[in-house]
DNA sequence: CTCCTAACGCAAAGATCGCTGCTTTAACGG
DNA sequence: CCGTTAAAGCAGCGATCTTTGCGTTAGGAG
């Protein structure tokens, strides 16, 4: 009996399972989407037992969730340089990079999909961010202006016109934020 | 043998499978999310058997997709008052007016989510539209301007921020659209 | 009105999924 | 090492979804 902690065990097999169903999980729900990934399919292709997979998480949304790793950690820095423009620019370059991989647009799109059932904003994290550059600088522009001149045309990009998401994109977004259309 | 065109059945009993099938997926949708509806529930709320509703659309992604590109419909006149801002204000808050709706907000979720699995835009006819009101005008203002600046915010509170869709959102996009932010 | 056949309804077969006992493996503590 | 037991594997069940073959209904053209 185990009278310190409940005993969990995280290395060697339950390690690579892990792993595994992770890659797995990636790589299915940027081929397929996140409607059509099933656990079956995850347990198949992660050569792992589909009831390994039920007993960990429960359910694919479940898993899905917990091991779709968002590449845009809330905790990674962001830019800073001194001038507004310039970290809107490299900030918002770095979303869109972001979701040019299948598997994130796949995931806002499971977020859009999700958004009305459980109000859950999957793109808060990108208006909190929004927040702490543009109240930094103490400039003109608001937090609303951000989202609707940058965020927003980047995400009808990445939901409807995938192939639209150019070099160019980022930098001409924020210059029509400055310049006024 | 019919020698001018393939021939389709459009009204009558295809016409009402079709309305009833639009109201039953509006309905679910709207109350479990898109995705938590599936072909045989639907067909059972249209009344309606589940074999016609695979014959026509195949899944429900492709049917949720197809109901939420027709719901506004493509044959409903523009406005056309002379004044390209006016006409573009009028049409602007017809569709924010339209996604209100809560269902109709649902089906553009399903319509985002299924947007990845097929190459099918749901909101490409209210591209058409842009394209028509904007080169009639023959004015400086291009449709990707009307995209970027009007439709995309729109888009971005219907899916993740709904109760931010005000009356007066439609005309302040569109003057900022003029107006240069 | 009559013919042709597209589109629907029905029923049964087939596939897939989610779940639950039970057995087997191997991670961690002593 | 050894013992304990968390976690993985296996097999099979029920429910639901999906497909398919075939008969029936009714829209559209002549």
């Amino acid at each position: 009996m185990s009278t310190t902690s409940p005993l969990r065990r995280t290395g060697g097999r339950s390690a690579a399972v892990l792993s595994a169903v992770r890659q797995a999980v990636e790589e299915l729900v940027g081929e397929r989407g996140v409607e059509r990934v099933t656990i079956p399919m995850v347990a198949e292709r992660a050569g792992v037992n589909p009831t390994s997979v039920y007993r960990r998480w429960g359910d694919a949304a479940t898993m899905i969730n917990d091991l779709a790793t968002y590449r845009l950690s809330p905790d990674r820095p962001l830019p800073d340089t001194g001038d507004l423009r310039e970290d809107l620019t490299r900030w918002a370059q770095e979303i869109v990079d972001h979701f040019r991989a299948p598997a994130a647009a796949a995931l806002l799109r499971g977020g859009a999909a999700a958004a009305g059932t459980g109000s859950s904003d999957c793109l808060r994290h990108r208006r909190a961010e929004a927040t702490v550059l543009v109240e930094r600088a103490a400039s003109a522009i608001t937090v609303d202006e951000v989202i609707d001149l940058v965020i927003a045309p980047i995400v009808y990009r990445v939901l409807f016109r995938p192939w639209t998401l150019d070099d160019e994109l980022a930098a001409s977004l924020v210059e029509r934020l400055f310049r006024g259309r």
